[in-house]
Order: C-alpha cells, then sequence, then structure tokens
DNA sequence: AGTTGTGTTGAAGA
DNA sequence: ATCTTCAACACAAC
C-alpha cells in the first residue's frame, strides 16, 4: 500500500538509476492501466524520450520527459515499480509479491522498469506536462503531507475549515492532505494520542500541534525506513522497507499498548480498519 | 470451497 | 454539498 513515504522511495530511486537515459520500448499485458490512449499511441509516443526528473504530489508519480511529455503514474494498491539492469542478479525479483509484472518500460541499453502490480488497479498516463497538471485527479490533490508549504499554520486552517470533519477520515482525504493512507493515519494518531474518531473542531491548539508534529515525524522517519512492506510493496529493487519493523498499532489489534499496557484495538471507520489504543488515544 | 478481508480511488446513489 | 456504498481486481486466509 504505498503511501507519501513508500512513494518517495520510489522517486528518489527513479532519480539515481534512470534520470538521464532514454525510454526504447514499452510493453504491456494489460493495456487498460494505460488511460486516454491506444498502447500503439503510447508506445509511439514514448519512445526515445529521455528521462528529466521523477518527482511526486501525494502518492502520485511524476516522470518528466524530454519533448514536454510526462509520465503520470499511480500505484493505487499493490503497484510497485522494479528496475531492473540486464544480467543482474537479485534475489529480491524472485519474490512472489514482484511476479506480477503487467508493463515493461525498456530504458537505456540494458536497463528495465517494470511495473508489478498483482490487483491492477495502477494507472498510466502519457500527455504534455500542462495537461498532466491539468488531469481533474491530479488538479484535485490538496496539499502534500511532506511540502514545505504544509506549515502548522496551513494545517492550522484546514482544521478550522473542516469543523465536522472526522480526524481519522480527514487525514486520509487526498483532497485535503495529500500522501496518507490507512497505514500512517493510525500510526501518527497514535503517536500524537488522539483518538481517530474526534471531530476537527474539537482539536485544543495543543492537540493540533502534537498532530502536526506527528504527521511530519512520523512520516519523516517512514521515508527514512524506506516506507512499510506489511505486504505487497517493495523499492525499485524489490527489497521491503523497514517501516513495519517499527509499527505500533496498525495491525496490532489484540497486543500491548507500549505507552499504557492497554490493549490495541481495531475497528471499521468508513469500511476501512482503523487501530488505536483507547487508553492513549482520548 | 465459498466467504471475507485487504486499501486507493472514482463513480454512483442518497 | 456531503456522506455512504460499491466497483475496479486478485489473492490469502479462514
Amino acid at each position: 500500500m504505498p503511501e507519501l513515504p513508500e512513494v518517495q522511495t520510489v522517486v528518489s530511486d527513479l532519480n539515481r538509476k534512470i534520470k538521464g537515459d532514454v525510454i526504447t520500448d514499452f510493453w504491456s499485458e494489460w493495456p487498460k492501466a494505460i488511460n486516454g490512449k491506444s498502447l500503439d499511441a503510447f508506445k509511439k509516443e514514448i519512445k526515445g524520450r529521455k528521462v528529466l526528473e521523477a518527482r511526486r504530489i501525494g502518492k502520485n508519480i511524476f516522470i518528466d520527459l524530454s519533448g514536454g511529455k510526462t509520465l503520470y503514474i499511480h500505484l493505487k494498491m499493490t503497484g510497485h515499480l522494479l528496475i531492473k539492469q540486464k544480467a543482474e542478479s537479485n534475489g529480491y525479483f524472485s519474490d512472489r509479491v514482484n511476479q506480477y509484472i503487467r508493463h515493461i518500460f525498456h530504458i537505456g541499453k540494458d536497463k528495465t522498469m517494470e511495473f508489478s502490480d498483482m490487483r491492477k488497479f495502477g494507472k498510466i498516463v502519457l500527455d504534455d506536462t500542462e495537461k498532466i497538471s491539468e488531469l481533474k485527479e491530479v488538479k484535485k490533490l490538496g496539499i502534500d503531507a511532506m511540502s514545505a508549504e504544509f506549515t502548522f499554520r496551513k494545517f492550522n486552517e484546514i482544521l478550522d475549515r473542516k469543523q465536522k470533519a472526522v480526524i481519522g477520515i480527514l487525514l486520509m482525504d487526498q483532497e485535503t492532505i495529500s500522501g496518507i493512507g490507512n497505514i500512517y493515519r493510525s500510526e501518527v494518531l497514535y503517536d500524537a494520542d488522539i483518538s481517530p474518531k474526534r471531530k476537527a473542531a474539537d482539536l485544543s491548539l495543543d492537540d493540533r500541534k502534537r498532530l502536526y508534529d506527528s504527521i511530519r515525524r512520523i512520516l519523516k522517519l517512514a521515508i527514512k525506513l524506506r516506507g512499510t512492506s506489511d505486504s505487497d510493496y517493495r523499492d525499485t529493487s524489490g527489497a521491503p522497507g523497514g517501516f513495519q519493523k517499527v509499527m505500533k498499532v496498525y495491525k496490532q489489534q489484540g497486543k500491548k499498548c507500549g505507552k499504557c499496557g492497554g490493549t490495541i484495538e481495531r475497528e471499521k471507520m468508513g469500511q476501512r480498519s482503523v487501530f488505536f489504543c483507547p487508553g492513549c488515544q482520548a
């Protein structure tokens, strides 16, 4: 489940591994993932373009290419990108989760970028850079949770604007703040000692400050640990991240809370599971 | 062996 | 406007 830290890891890897390289060919067994044009047209349009820079907003990946084009990729739930070099032996690539290769970008002389996506929810769009920014799903994205613009002041304004919103749901709303998904909303709220059920309007100034600090701290730590590989997510080498080793509440229901000794609970919020400690999180 | 849980997002329904 | 539910799809666990 690639959320902001996982996508950040991928984007950093791409800039390290394929920046400056030319895309020479493309193959797909699931052209339905390609939005807006046929497989043939896509192939023609991408061939020969150089990778200038990878970047992201929230969980959305943008790979800027030469000639004013941008490749927009959303990994959705089970997607991840693998960069392989020919004749390279890497034990990770044979893992089950890395076997669902739906699309292959041939890059340079001897590299590929392979899109593994078990559930085929992933999305690929290629268009003019400006047109990609104008896509409705891109345009409506809220402020990125790790961007410099996402200050406490801004966060406080959002909470004032969304008075009635339940905080556990609001944190995951990509149109408000982009980047936080189901894993990190639970971890962040636990870190801040705030119940997911609280309403935005009911959070005191002190609560808000703790929550903001927790968002930044947890995401930063998760980026440092190269994301969470609870199930499907892998980095571009096919290797798992490390955040699952330090997870405190996500999927920890029934276990003891490290802070108060109480029991971690799981509940449905929306139709997703939220995890929390009823003792610590008031 | 059928049912359920898994989570991101968009669309449809209320 | 805003909330809820479902559908996209595949597989593991029960």
